[in-house]
DNA sequence: ATTTTTTTGTACCATATCGCACAAAATACC
DNA sequence: GGTATTTTGTGCGATATGGTACAAAAAAAT
């Protein structure tokens, strides 16, 4: 069920109707775009799997980068909806830890021809180097979810639930970089149980054994 | 000075000579690779890099896809000879573990148009899902820096380097998890000493303060 | 010098790709 | 019903792309 933003039954637009809702047609951008990156993804795809002819998406969304754009944020908006309550909520440390990583792990491994790992870092291993725009997008993901984590250990840290020496910003950053090699393998089609493998262990170093 | 396999200066070979050394072109279309990936890489970039038209390209090193996974071998026999040294020394595991870091860094940070991050992450965020042999070379990739980390993190526990409760494996991980993170943040241009400080606080975690 | 062998370089083909023009269609407003 | 407005969908066009055929070129072998 994916949220729609401004969109009642009936807002009595002008002209001829649109044959396509947006919301799941980006979705659907997305999809395809998390599968092959942008370059090996054409318009072509594009419009078969939306729905849409190349006139419509252009209409709609702009040209192919300005789609990509739109379907990262997209992505992040969909990743931030779905990891936001944990991160607000409060509980334990490890409990927070196994919680974000079990909803990494799904975005991660689904897709319906094989896992589509992160977005984010394929956009990093692609298009980052050579758009500004882009890169800065994720320079953005990757900043907020250091500190994001690094809200979470500051947090376990004033509660007494780390050793005394425990820096949360350095935690923080082996808590992304534990995100990131298992998108990575996620990708290389490593099986759910060896990537929560590793996400236990590196919890049990992070936090302490359980 | 790239390493020059079987080629002394006149092997009397029999045709017209080769206008061109496979070593270097193919150290050519390696950096390309890097840069752009698979996809949008083309092969007229790729001949007019290398200096080889597109006929001998393909005489030489097969299709583009052929092309790739040689470029991708030789990135992995680079990559191999300039940590063999440090992985088969006799040294603390700190010292170690810093030059490994490095090294990699050097790799992922080089590259004349912007840092050109780890050619394993990229192509494990492409084309690793719709081509099992590259697939393949990936998870090969991945398991072997899982399994070098691992055994310096074994003998260093031999040697009572490491706090009692390490688990070698879990620390290699977790060292890999690193390598990854650095390589998905060089590529979206955070400069090397914020790298560096990334690496030293994962070390500080892995094998205690210095 | 002629032949043989290997590589080069031009030129080409079939297809893919991105983007857009333009008429037809479908709706609201008058 | 007629008009304005918005979207659709066919189709075009310019270029890019991967791959190859083929003759010219450059060397060794005879």
């Amino acid at each position: 069920m994916p949220p729609k933003a401004a969109s009642p039954p009936s807002p009595k637009r002008r002209g001829r109707p649109r044959a396509y809702e947006p919301d799941v047609a980006l979705g659907k951008a997305l999809d395809l775009f998390r599968k092959g990156g942008f370059a090996a993804t054409s318009l072509d795809d594009l419009s078969a799997a939306t729905g849409m002819n190349r006139p419509s998406l252009y209409g709609a969304f702009g040209d192919k980068r300005e789609l990509y754009i739109k379907s990262y944020q997209r992505y992040r908006d969909d990743a931030r909806a779905a990891s936001l309550d944990i991160f607000r909520q409060e509980m334990p440390i490890r409990q927070r830890l196994a919680r974000i990583y079990a909803v990494a792990l799904d975005i991660y491994l689904s897709g319906e021809s094989g896992p589509r790992g992160c977005f984010t870092v394929m956009t990093a291993g692609s298009e980052a180097v050579a758009d500004p725009e882009i890169r800065a997008m994720v320079v953005d993901a990757l900043l907020q979810l250091d500190r994001a984590f690094a809200n979470c250990f500051r947090l376990a840290k004033e509660k007494g639930e780390l050793r005394e020496g425990a820096d949360p910003e350095v935690l923080a950053q082996l808590a992304s970089a534990t995100i990131h090699t298992i998108a990575i393998r996620a990708r290389a089609g490593v099986p759910r149980e060896e990537l929560e493998a590793i996400v236990n262990g590196a919890i049990e170093v992070m936090v302490g054994k359980a």
